[in-house]
DNA sequence: AGATATTGTTCTGTATATTGAACGATTATC
DNA sequence: GATAATCGTTCAATATACAGAACAATATCT
């Protein structure tokens, strides 16, 4: 995949989502029609200031540019995972969650009471979430797939779409990790 | 700050770090000395490219030469730290890093033994480790900087430096992030 | 020391990215 | 239904990024 595909790909896509007009993103970001258009059908070899000048006008970092998205759902239980080599036995490490470029990921520590169901309603398109539960019982995730997690357990699911939390003993302990599209 | 000056220092600072000179970078990059020199005094308006053949040459992924690093010691302990606003009252919610642009953050779960000390040498420059204790007790940190952590407790301290992770109970449990420039 | 590479910078010709206008095709407005 | 606006594409002219050679300065040889 040359880099230029990838970028055409990834503008058409922002442009889309940003809901504007070949015409009028070109004018908002200053650069000629002719030049916008040979990038989206993947000609040419834009220079960076024309590249962050489009970016700008998407409201977007240059680097979202290079990325290649994915979704979906994966869920490790306590005891589950691949265990990394480790030369001392005592510990055991498993990768959770290797991480795409360019995209954010914020760390919240969140508890929750039992009773309540907290919602949320969907996030920008893209964004995943990670929880991971230290204590107590947790139900968790779009409100069509909701996974009962125990301690120990890792749970990553679109946060694109509407989902909820809720605290199945008296208390809970999770980490969650917001991850967005820039 | 411009893109071209970013990128600019983004390449010299990359290319001391792979102790290449800038002729042999150029030649192995494809491109002529004289487009790498105006590069990296900041001068004239790169294509992608151009850019995308001197990543790769110096084996780094193209994002890289956008971002602006940062490294400090964070300790959010368990009943520390901004809690965010929740219409819920039965739902805590802690903030405990934000993540900055074009890195990687990778999530492992682990878990120690009490008895030996599990020692890591230093990650590529740049590298940030967060730690958070499920259960347990242990002691982590780059080797001057260790700190003891009970469960709840967050750590975010440097990981190019060496440092080591060691159980204070029996068994410990944590998530460790590892954050590392791309 | 003398000779020879190799360092990074500056210059000029060429290739090409960008522009602005003209284009037919659609959609909106009256 | 006719007019007007906007859509995205294609074309010629211009601006400029790139390659290659010449350059002085430093480093590495015999």
């Amino acid at each position: 995949m040359t880099p230029v595909s990838l970028i055409a790909k990834a503008i058409v896509k922002e442009r889309s989502r940003a809901k504007m007009s070949l015409s009028a993103l070109a004018a908002k970001a200053g650069v000629a029609k002719s030049t916008l258009s040979q990038l989206e059908n993947g000609h040419g070899n834009p220079s960076i200031e024309t590249l962050w000048a489009i970016a700008s006008a998407l409201d977007i970092p240059l680097s979202y540019l290079f990325e290649t998205p994915k979704s979906e759902f994966v869920i490790v239980r306590a005891d589950e995972g691949d265990h990394l080599a480790s030369d001392a036995s005592s510990l055991t490490s498993t990768l959770l969650a290797d991480c795409p470029p360019s995209r954010r990921r914020d760390i919240y520590r969140v508890t929750i009471k039992k009773g309540s169901v907290r919602k949320s309603s969907a996030h920008p398109e893209g964004t995943v979430e990670h929880a991971f539960v230290c204590s107590g019982k947790v139900r968790i995730g779009p409100d069509d797939n909701l996974k009962e997690l125990n301690e120990g357990d890792y749970f990553r699911f679109p946060g694109d779409a509407e989902h909820s939390y809720e605290s199945l003993t008296d208390n809970s302990l999770y980490i969650l990790i917001m991850e967005s599209p820039v």
